[in-house]
DNA sequence: GACCGCCGTTGATCCAGATCAAGGCGCTCA
DNA sequence: TGAGCGCCTTGATCTGGATCAACGGCGGTC
């Protein structure tokens, strides 16, 4: 531990960036992204760390750069929902409202690409690219929750450990090039803890959804943080939606 | 019925607008609105009529400027579920995507407001305000999609009801520019079966839901379209959230 | 190398809400 | 005026997932 642990101080610049042409900067000129350079800084997270608090005044707001982030809401008595699950180049913060309405939270390590509020602000309103691709970014996003309505409203608990598998594979699969097929293994980088509070169940039911689809040769389980499709056709079905998306990069 | 039903030849202009000042041109300039004023459309839908067909290529987008719209998703075994409710000043659409991911139906009888697709994409592009007000109302739309999310993962039915009685409520007393307090009558432009839908229940549920709270005094039910808050506090403790908003006017 | 804490699994039981079934009420239309 | 129908309510029963409880494996730590 150093004195500001968690600042990166050089991490690279935008132009090498892994996220850079599928985050909110990808419409950028390279006249903008100078301006992006100058201005952004890179933090990093430990799992478990907060991101945004719930009701807080977040001061900051920027995109993953790595790793995976969780965003909740609570009620009172402290039943949680995880309200959305967040990858690298997806984008955390509500510009021109100070308070964020959830937490976010480092599910795993996390790098995050930081601007201040008020600098963001005045680049958003002076770079149309970058308003034009936020917009681009909520709709899909905004697409991506009401997906997931249909899920927490109507699926059952087997049809949603299918559905949520599914959008692990999908993005495992677009990350290293491949198609989707029966046999890819997939990491999951949630505990069963959080699975449960994405998919609206408890973890003992989670688990319990995880034995049976292994029992009935859907997915195989080498360990407890991965898992390997063995029979697509079934998952998809189970899932209920060919083209599902939840995570729209 | 005439030749063309629900094409109205001249509603007005947007200058006397009723929605003028909460929709999407609601930061437009004078310039602008001339611009708007020429490209816009009015169409009336009958209750029931869809607006934008799931998967469909909808050819344009707009405004609501009366009535209710309800956003609609299936799976294919016929399950339903309610993934947005509009109210007017509401926009339904998609720029930049052709087909919509879900459907749109007219509650109630409906006024709106459109643009065609192309017509629309260049004025977004050109008007940087119309833009701007895109890109709040679709981050106010997320923010209540993720509010839906928890009532939908972790609400009993009765607090799912108590919700949604407080969302027609707050639109009743802001619409009538007075305070919401106990004994409001607040009318409620479903039918049991669209609020079942809403709410990740079955009709059933709703009514029974109706009537308990009816029987421990929480609301009055004067008739089947409309009930009357008879105990404000309990109503909103039920709900469990003090700024709950699903509908970002 | 024994203890502990965390995470996940499995079993037993319970219960909120779904499902199945039967009317009731208020319309429209013949 | 009464048949038919849409909408809603109420009752009886069933069941998927929650809850309560026990335990196993595994990594860290002293």
């Amino acid at each position: 531990m150093v004195a500001v642990p968690n600042l990166v101080s050089d991490a690279g610049r935008c132009e090498t960036c892994p996220i850079r042409d599928r985050a909110i900067c990808s419409y950028s000129s390279p006249d903008d992204l100078v301006e992006l350079d100058r201005t952004k800084y890179y933090r990093d997270f430990e799992p478990g760390e907060e991101i945004v608090g719930e009701g807080e005044p977040s001061k900051s707001l920027g995109s993953v750069v790595s790793g995976v982030v969780a965003l909740h809401k609570s009620l009172e008595d402290g039943r949680r929902q995880v309200v959305g699950l967040l990858f690298p180049s997806d984008f955390i913060g509500r510009p021109f409202r100070p308070r964020a309405p959830y937490e976010a939270v480092a599910v795993t390590p996390v790098r995050m690409c930081l601007f201040h509020r008020s600098a963001f602000e005045t680049l958003i309103s002076e770079r149309t690219a970058l308003q034009r691709r936020l917009l681009e970014m909520t709709l899909d996003e905004l697409d991506a929750a009401r997906e997931w309505l249909v899920l927490l409203g109507r699926k059952t608990a087997r049809e949603r450990l299918a559905s949520f598998l599914l959008i692990l594979a999908r993005r495992e699969a677009k990350l290293r090039d491949i198609a989707l097929t029966s046999g890819i293994d997939v990491a999951i980088p949630l505990t069963r803890e959080a699975i449960a509070e994405f998919l609206g169940l408890t973890i003992e039911t989670v688990s319990r959804q995880f034995t049976s689809l292994r029992r009935d040769g859907v997915i195989d389980l080498p360990d407890k943080r991965s898992f390997r499709i063995a029979d697509l056709a079934t998952l998809q079905e189970l899932a209920g939606e060919e083209d599902f998306l939840i995570d729209p990069c």
